[in-house]
DNA sequence: ACGAATGTGGTACTCAGTACCATAATGTTG
DNA sequence: CAACATTATGGTACTGAGTACCACATTCGT
């Protein structure tokens, strides 16, 4: 979109406020009018796609049977990463300029924070026989988050080369942590499967060394 | 203050967004340049004091040694949590307004942030001889803010008169979520299960390609 | 009682966001 | 292809938040 690509170019050359959207329909070639039309304000320029995001984890965590729910989880937190790294550059300016301008930080916790009602909308069904389901759901949606963030944070810094890799091992630690107390803090595997053995546990410790 | 006052009864009677800073000023008997002297913008007047409460909570938190850690986190949310206790009506007035205007809701969840922010510095040297310590530190930032905030909706909601209970009960879980060792992805391993093995292999194969 | 610091109110400005209307582009149906 | 409906666009004019600046009052220290 040519009015996102000029909103960036601007921001970079004079910085956040010192940019007016009037400054961006000029250089995009449009009228002010259709900006707003386009994106709802002038933050909303540079937060893009997260409804359909949202959608995208909504349905991915919809999917999920009590057997499966942390592997949805942790593949649900996995889309957000992979859009984001997808983007590449535009990931790093957006996260530049969010570093600089609180406006844009206060818009990024607000998406944050549908992210995690999201996750703790899922999540409850996971603990419903206990009275503390809501709180439990609750605390793993703010750590899926956290954990989300921190990867991508890493990623964004160039701290890291493989960010998928370390949010599945990150969200290993949610996942262990939010199934304390409930008898088990690890996952289950079964014999007794057509593969032979030796192969089940070659994958196993695969799993555990990465 | 007056300031206050004026603006909590104009927002209960018109609205928010219905509600000028002009309108404010004038009920409260001062000019609009004093309000945004006292308050920097129209939101702030709604959230006062979180600089304050940000100190004390550092303060409570530095003020801690190794031994006492835990104990020093569940007071540094408990006093955010009796401050909120402690304005009674005008918190739950807040807390309407906040469900109400998105705007709000926004600046509110950027105010969470800081505060998840503040205890994750506070915390980082827990793990010190880690090297997930940052990730962890962030885990179990967001759990505390997520557990204080789970508490204090239930007592906005009028849904307990022990606030101050629940939330060290609530801790307590968070507590010991964060206590958890390694972050093993999976370990036990359980023969004989019910599943089909087609089934058990599916799941394991999802698993170890994520 | 004096000057200095600080608090206050007013005026004028910028800019985001909204409402409305007039016009161009596109698509649909006969 | 022509007439029409639909939708995207651009312009104008407005409201209201937030800032800058200045003149004036209040309070304080000595």
């Amino acid at each position: 979109m040519a009015i996102v690509d000029a909103a960036f170019e601007l921001f970079e050359e004079r910085g956040y406020d010192e940019t007016t959207v009037d400054d961006i329909a000029e250089r995009a070639g449009v009228g002010r009018t259709t900006f707003f039309r386009h994106f709802g304000s002038k933050e909303a320029v540079i937060f893009p796609a997260h409804d359909e995001l949202l959608a995208q984890i909504s349905a991915r965590l919809k999917a999920a049977d009590p057997a499966t729910r942390d592997i949805a989880v942790t593949e649900a937190a996995r889309i957000v990463l992979r859009h984001y790294v997808a983007e590449g550059d535009r990931a790093r300016q957006r996260y530049r300029l969010i570093g600089q301008v609180p406006a844009l930080r206060d818009r990024e916790n607000a998406g944050q924070r549908q992210y995690q009602r999201t996750f703790a909308a899922a999540l409850v069904s996971r603990w419903a026989d206990r009275p503390d389901a809501e709180l439990r759901a609750d605390l793993m949606a703010a750590a899926v988050v956290a954990a989300h963030n921190y990867v991508l944070r890493r990623w964004l810094r160039g701290d890291t080369d493989a960010p998928e890799a370390e949010l599945s091992q990150a969200m290993g630690l949610v996942v262990s942590q939010a199934a304390i107390d409930e008898g088990v803090t690890s996952t289950v595997v079964v014999v007794n499967s057509s593969r032979s053995p030796d192969d089940v546990v070659a994958r196993i410790r695969m799993a555990l060394d990465s």
